[in-house]
DNA sequence: GCCGGATAAGTGATTAGATCACTTGATATG
DNA sequence: CATATCAAGTGATCTAATCACTTATCCGGC
């Protein structure tokens, strides 16, 4: 049931792709191989092969353009292939992240304070109630449940651009962060930081709620930042 | 030069497929169509379908399951049509973006002073000099300028998350921000203002550049406040 | 009656080669 | 010398069939 499905010939272009690209040294605005060069290469055809091209082109490792080539995207640099050994560039990666959430975050739980509707709280409340009842359940589940918490703290603070920052570092990285997170992180202690943040916010007390937020970020960084060094186990 | 391309079939098909999951009302969990069903809806092949819905894929709207069949992912919840009547950037919106910068750049510019390289500095000065050979010339051109320098501040501050989230809303809002700021910003005061952030960065001074930089898009944000509630010409 | 393995229908994954549409640089033209 | 034309290269799409996987059903054995 818990069977993780299995790799799709798609799948493993896609990563053969990226290993292609970051082997030959590739930078953005880089000129690849032809789709037909490619799809010969890898023994593919060409409707298969076009497949990891747009999922790549999604996250935008790759840009095609129509009639002139296949040149690699700037987000190149943050996209790593999810093998064993990278692990430690995952871990390097996602502390920049804490540190790109650390800036923005806090100053949005201020704002959320300060500016957050009757209804935003409640509904903050409930995505934190809805993390109690799984403290003891899954860990996706639980991991989830608190990534919604800052994702609705978010929300509350009521820029939109703002929102979807959050929104899309928490979702894009989010697959890299997941693992490494839900092995090393303290979910219960998660659960407690996220209930004083609220607090803080439902009292309308900005530099509170900012200083927790950063607080609480900045001990999320610290566990990993020491995991990393030294793994259990 | 300044054409954007065509969209391909592929790019309406993405756009439609959304369409069809927001107008349907479908939650996350929920089976969409086959894939048979689908590219005759659409009326497209089947490997041109596919690769729509890769990229759905790829930003977690659906999830592909062999055999079994296509299902709308979590992030559909997010992810919204491009509707071109939305194009048109309200001055509302503008001050929104501007607050956000408020909160992300300051802090860039603190962290580009304390850690920023002899070279990337030497880049920064170089970007301001450039300016400063555009301010009489084209309107276009000294706004680029005066947006590089934002950027290259970002990219200074050693964090490439958060690089990428000061170019993409440099970038992405760019084209609608770009005829406000034209119309309405004293690129003058801009270019003085920039230097002075350069100063600070310069002498390693962390606290004097990021405020520097805050009162930088502060005077922004008024500007246009007032432009805005009292319209010149 | 109930449980577990065959089974068939439904669905996604991939194949093959050809053709259309677009970009770009070389060439020809004024 | 500048501009217009063109051809080669490249991505985009089509076509139709087959393979691989999932799921629910059904049937036989217990």
């Amino acid at each position: 049931m818990s069977e993780v499905a299995r790799p799709t010939l798609s799948d493993a272009l896609t990563e053969r792709m990226l290993e292609l690209i970051h082997a030959g040294g590739h930078r953005p605005g880089d000129r690849l191989p032809s789709t037909r060069e490619l799809s010969q290469r890898f023994a593919v055809t060409t409707p298969t092969l076009r497949e990891a091209l747009r999922r790549l082109e999604a996250t935008g490792a790759i840009e095609l353009r129509h009639g002139s080539g296949i040149y690699v995207g700037a987000a190149i640099e943050r996209l790593v292939l999810p093998n064993p050994n990278m692990r430690e560039m995952h871990g390097a990666q996602l502390l920049e992240l804490l540190d790109a959430r650390i800036v923005i975050e806090p100053p949005l739980a201020a704002m959320a304070a300060e500016r957050g509707s009757p209804e935003e709280l409640a509904a903050l409340k409930r995505v934190l109630a809805d993390a109690g009842d799984h403290l003891r359940g899954q860990d996706a589940e639980l991991h989830d449940a608190n990534m919604t918490f800052h994702r609705a703290t978010a929300r509350m603070a009521g820029n939109s651009v703002l929102h979807e920052v959050v929104d899309s570092l928490l979702t894009i990285h989010g697959p890299e962060q997941r693992q490494i997170l839900q092995i090393f992180d303290d979910r219960r202690r998660d659960y407690d930081e996220h209930l004083s943040i609220l607090e803080a916010i439902e009292a309308g007390d900005a530099a509170v709620a900012g200083e927790r937020m950063r607080a609480h970020l900045a001990d999320v960084k610290t566990v990993i930042e020491q995991r990393l060094h030294n793994p259990p186990k």
